[in-house]
DNA sequence: CCAACTATTTGCGCTGGCTCAAATTGGAGG
DNA sequence: CCTCCAATTTGAGCCAGCGCAAATAGTTGG
C-alpha cells in the first residue's frame, strides 16, 4: 500500500469514503483517524489488486473504477463472484478475519481505492461497533445474493440466468444511452459466461438471438440492453 | 418465542451458548444479561423455526438437533442452502438487521435452541463490539462456503458435486459406525438432490452405482460413507 | 498498412442428466 | 397382519448445452 499524501485531495477523499455504507454513522474523529491512516492504490484496468491465498494485508473501498472478484479451482476453472463498483468494499477477509484471500480481484478499468490495514480495521470495528455491524450489514446482503445465485443455478436454464446476471449488471452500472441501457464496462462473452456458470460459445449464441430480436446489442466486450422488459420477460418466464 | 423459566437447567445452558463461536470473548457480565434474556425454543422433527419471508423477531443459537435453511423460489422450486448443527446460528437476519428471514428453517431431528429478539441482539453489539466482529466472521465463512458451492455448480458434473456434498455433511455431522461414516440425520434423496442441484432420481442412480461398488451403504433417509477416501477420489479426481 | 492477437460467431455431433412413467420397497398406524 | 403413504428404484427417450473445430472480425503495436 502506497501513501500518496498529495494534501490538496484531502477533504474530496473524506467526502467519498465517510458516504459508503461501511462507514454511516461513524462519528467524524473516527472519519478523522481513518481519514489519516488510509492508504491510496490506483490500478489501471487488468492491473491486480490482489490474488486469491494472498495473506490478507488490507481492506479497501473502491472510490472510483469498477474491479472483479473472482475465485478459481485448482483445475484452473475460473468464476467471476462480482464485479465491484464505487462505494463498495473489496477484500473482504480484513473485515471477517480471514488470513488470506479467499479469491482474486482485478481491476476491469482504471480505478482508485483507498485502504486500512487489518490492524486498523479491527481497532476501527472495536472501538466503533457501529462499524462492524454495518459490516454485517453488508457481508449479509452479498450472502444473500450468493444464495440467490446458487438457486438459480441449481434450478433456472441458461437462458434465464443470463437475463438475470445482466439485469443485474445492468442495475449496478447501466448507464443509460440512446439505444438502451449499456453495461459501463468491459464485458467480454467469456466473462459473462463465467458469471452465469456456461461456456461463452452458449453466451455468444444467446445472445446473437436476442439481438436477433432487438432486445439486446452488442460489440466486442460490450452489452447494451435495448428491450429489458423483454428480458425480464425472459427471466422471469413461468414454465 | 416462549420462555419456560425452568430454574434447573440454568448453568448447562449458559456453558453450551457461552462456548458457542458467537459468543467467544464476552465478558461474564454480558453472558449473565444474554442468559437472563434469553428464550428458549423446543421443536419436534419437522416443525418449522420460520418461514421465508416472515418478520424478523429473533436470532437463535442451536443448542441440540438438527435443522434445515432451505429457500424456494416463487415456482416453488426448493434449495436447501444449509443443514445447522448445535452451536450453529439460526436467523441470521437479526444480525444482519434484515427485517424478514430470506429462507425457512425446519427442524429435522428433534431441536432445542436459544433465542433473542432483533433488539437485545443489536444492543449486545453495540455494547459487546466483539459479538459483531465474531458474526462477521461466522458469516464470512458462510460466505466463502456458498462461493465454493457456486464454483462447484458452476464447473462440476453431478456426480462430483453429490461427492462433495456427501463428504460435507459427513464433516458437518458425521457419526463413526462399524459400517463407515454415518450422515447424522435423516437424509432424503430428494434432500440431497436440493443441496446438489440435481433431480432425486439421478442422485438415487449415484447412490446406487455407488454401493454397487460397495462405496457408500444407503437405506430410506440413510446414507453410510463406507469407504471415504473413495469418495474423495471421485471427487476431487483431475480431469 | 501489416502482423499478431484476442474476441466472437457458427456449424456439428455427442451425451449427461432431465422428464415422464411405472414398479417396488419400507414404515407407521390401525 | 393389513393398509396407506412416502421414499426409492429403474427403464426409456429426448434435448439443452457442451466440446471441438474452423472461420471471421475487431484491436493494438510496429
Amino acid at each position: 500500500m502506497q501513501h500518496e499524501v498529495g494534501g490538496m485531495d484531502y477533504s474530496p477523499d473524506l467526502d467519498l469514503f465517510a458516504r459508503t455504507e461501511l462507514f454511516q454513522g461513524t462519528p467524524p474523529e473516527a472519519l478523522r483517524f481513518l481519514q489519516a491512516s488510509a492508504g491510496r492504490r490506483r490500478l489501471a484496468a487488468g492491473d491486480i489488486l490482489f490474488q486469491q491465498g494472498d495473506r490478507t494485508t488490507s481492506l479497501f473501498v473502491v472510490i472510483a473504477g469498477r474491479l472483479r472478484a473472482s475465485q478459481m479451482a485448482q483445475d484452473g476453472q475460473q468464476i467471476i463472484i462480482r464485479y465491484l463498483g464505487p462505494g463498495e468494499v473489496a477484500g473482504y477477509a480484513a473485515l471477517v478475519g480471514s488470513d488470506t484471500h479467499p479469491g482474486t480481484v482485478t481491476a476491469v478499468d482504471d480505478s482508485h481505492l483507498i485502504g486500512w490495514t487489518s490492524a486498523i480495521v479491527r481497532q476501527i470495528m472495536e472501538r466503533y461497533p457501529v462499524v462492524a455491524i454495518n459490516a454485517l450489514t453488508l457481508l449479509g446482503q452479498r450472502y444473500h445474493e450468493m444464495q440467490i445465485r446458487v438457486r438459480e443455478l441449481s434450478t433456472e436454464r441458461v437462458e434465464r440466468r443470463i437475463g438475470h446476471t445482466l439485469l443485474r449488471l445492468a442495475h449496478q452500472s447501466g448507464r443509460r444511452t440512446a439505444r438502451g441501457i449499456e453495461i459501463a464496462f468491459p464485458l467480454s462473452r467469456r466473462d459473462l459466461a463465467e458469471m452465469v456458470g456456461t461456456t461463452l460459445h452458449t453466451v455468444s449464441r444467446t445472445l446473437s438471438a436476442w439481438e436477433e430480436r432487438g432486445i439486446v446489442s452488442c460489440g466486442r466486450c460490450r452489452v447494451v440492453l435495448c428491450k429489458p422488459h423483454a428480458l425480464v420477460a425472459i427471466a422471469d418466464e413461468e414454465e
